[in-house]
DNA sequence: CGCCAGGCTTCTA
DNA sequence: TAGAAGCATGGC
């Protein structure tokens, strides 16, 4: 990997490819925004950046302090993994071969945990764009205003909020579970830190302690922000790309490497 | 208008 | 232990 400035631009290069529209619109996450052709505006731990793709294989950083993009950055697009090797691995099945050729290299994100965990306790039995909307009220409702926006809300902030509070978002019986989720963590009755170094059964138990959180928001949570790469969460369409590629198992060039794998099958079974 | 959405909890047999 | 009902809301 190459990290190069020049003109209060940062680009970061040689890190073996990513197509970003695609990482950042896949439903993995929900803040990310087109601000205009190509450049993508975003905010995670409360640091912007505004990102746009020279070519397959770099990443400009505008606005951002090196230190946010080594620190921030870099981790949270998971550059540092050689996918190079985890695609040549999961491509020798021809389904994930086909989706991979047609959109070329998917990242997945390492993103803020509690982020992550309540914005998929609301994408339960919703669609992307009103779980998109749902998070975007929450944040301009309850986080701290930044230059271009607004930081995700604190699980701190959240626990104090009532159910009334967060009517606003009109998220419907997800409420509830958004409070309960929030109360877990601000109180430390789960540290989603501790949740990232426990073996996967008891990491998957542990947030399923939470009112609203069963298996597939627990693997979706481990997969985009508490780095099992190895999970792969089946939703509805997962379940029907199983059904129709995978009756008998999923293919063994998987292992290892599942969460990427069914970033691919969710693409392609979402036609 | 009707169907569907990156499910979960609770009730039932 | 498995399957169905109920859940709140709005995108398309």
């Amino acid at each position: 990997m190459k990290i190069t400035e020049k003109s209060g631009e940062i680009l970061v290069s040689d890190f073996g490819g990513i197509n970003l529209r695609e990482t950042l619109f896949c439903g993995q996450a929900f803040r990310w925004k087109e601000t205009e052709d190509g450049v993508f505006y975003g905010i995670t731990r409360g640091r912007e950046a505004l990102v746009t793709q020279k070519n397959e294989d770099s990443l400009c950083f505008s606005g951002s302090t090196r230190e946010d993009v080594e620190q921030i950055w870099i981790p949270y697009f998971d550059l540092e993994r050689d996918y190079p090797a985890v695609l040549s691995k999961i491509t020798r099945d021809s389904v994930v071969a086909s989706a991979v050729n047609k959109t070329g290299t998917l990242r997945i994100l390492n993103q803020e945990p509690w982020e992550c965990l309540c914005s998929f306790i609301i994408s339960a039995c919703n669609n992307i764009p009103r779980i998109s909307k749902i998070v975007a009220t929450l944040c301009e409702n309850f986080g701290e205003k930044t230059a271009r926006g607004y930081a995700f809300p604190s699980a701190q902030t959240v626990a104090f909020l009532s159910e009334t509070d967060l009517s606003v978002l009109h998220a419907g019986y997800r409420v509830p579970y958004i409070l309960d989720a929030a109360q877990k963590v601000a109180s430390g009755e789960i540290s989603l830190a501790e949740i990232a170094e426990m073996p996967v059964e008891k990491a998957e138990k542990t947030l399923m302690t939470v009112n609203g959180v069963g298996k597939k928001v627990a693997d979706c949570t481990m997969l985009y922000s508490l780095g099992f790469f190895d999970t792969y969460p089946v939703d509805r369409h997962i379940a029907r790309a199983n059904a129709e590629f995978f009756p008998d198992g999923l293919p063994s060039c998987f292992d290892g490497a599942k969460g990427l794998a069914q970033q691919y099958l969710f693409i392609v079974s979402k036609r």
